[in-house]
DNA sequence: GATTAGTGTGTTATGTTATAACATGTAATG
DNA sequence: CATTACATGTTATAACATAACACACTAATC
């Protein structure tokens, strides 16, 4: 039998996140990427990544959809699908093909390949970039193959979540 | 430039498949699986792995279901559904994430953890078990999460395809 | 200043993928 | 034979995603 509640070492990755700045930085970054680009940050497009950025969590489109029709947007779908794609495009989004959702990325300049671990029982998602994941070392497999796309994703349980199961 | 048609280096994880030996010793390793773990490998669960490792390639759920239909089976979703959840539960079928789509298990034995390389052009896919593809190296990030599941896909182009490629 | 091309958004309709809820059949068990 | 466990069947609907077309705005070009 495991001990309840300790969590005495639990994993860093869903932690220590420092939102206010983190959200802050992410409209920055996102500003000066456009800029950069010539690309344009359009009320709807700002809109749809400060709701993803928000709670930083991974929403289905049509909770996004939702979200925009009480900000006043259209809320048909494809306005939705349209904006994920351009952000996710930029590398501003992500989707989580476990879950049918989108997320925002955490570190656009860094996490060409991130890796997604998904707790199945508190549902949150941490982003993990491929320089520390560990997890996207070329293969020797896989070397004549040119990744330009990956989806690697994780779920299972993590350590609070175990701490808490009792049985 | 590039040489056309040379392709004198490919990836092996897209050939190299003995696929009569393949079909019958997967049907032979699911039955002597099914009987160990006192399954029942009833005609319809036959069918829709038979139908999966026929032409070994990622089929989406209502192609499956039309291919039952034309069995003389039910072609109701859930039929279809439940049969791939059960055979996926038992490591027999994957889900391939990106493409919605379910593929037979090219080694039920080795591959926990498997990944999938999948060229977008040719739509060839490949599974490469977990001790080949050097992807599923525990991280010291991830350490203290229960990895019960993962999903890793790696999408791109294959050197067959990326030779024909003149432009 | 009309014309054109490019881009962004809006709308309608529909396509595709997946599940909920309930019904039926059959075999093994007490 | 009542109970259960399991497998399959059926209807309806939910959830996710895209096609096709319409319109508005801007900038560049004639």
């Amino acid at each position: 039998m495991k001990k309840k509640k300790k969590n005495e070492n639990s994993s860093k990755i869903f932690e220590g996140h420092d939102h206010g700045a983190c959200f802050g930085d992410a409209i920055t970054q996102i500003e000066d990427y456009f800029i950069q680009k010539k690309l344009q940050l359009t009320p709807l497009r700002r809109k749809v990544f400060e709701i993803l950025i928000e709670d930083h969590k991974p929403l289905g489109a049509y909770e996004i959809l939702d979200k925009l029709g009480k900000a006043g947007f259209s809320s048909s779908p494809p306005i939705a699908y349209r904006v994920l794609d351009f952000l996710i495009e930029h590398g501003f989004v992500h989707k989580v093909q476990g879950l049918n959702a989108f997320i925002a990325c955490s570190n656009p300049k860094h996490s060409h390949f991130p890796t997604f671990v998904i707790c199945r029982k508190c549902e949150k998602v941490a982003e993990v970039s491929e320089e520390k994941s560990g997890l996207n070392l070329p293969s020797p497999e896989i070397t004549n193959f040119k990744i330009e796309k990956t989806t690697i994703e994780l779920t299972g349980i993590c350590s609070t979540c175990e701490n808490a199961e009792i049985r």
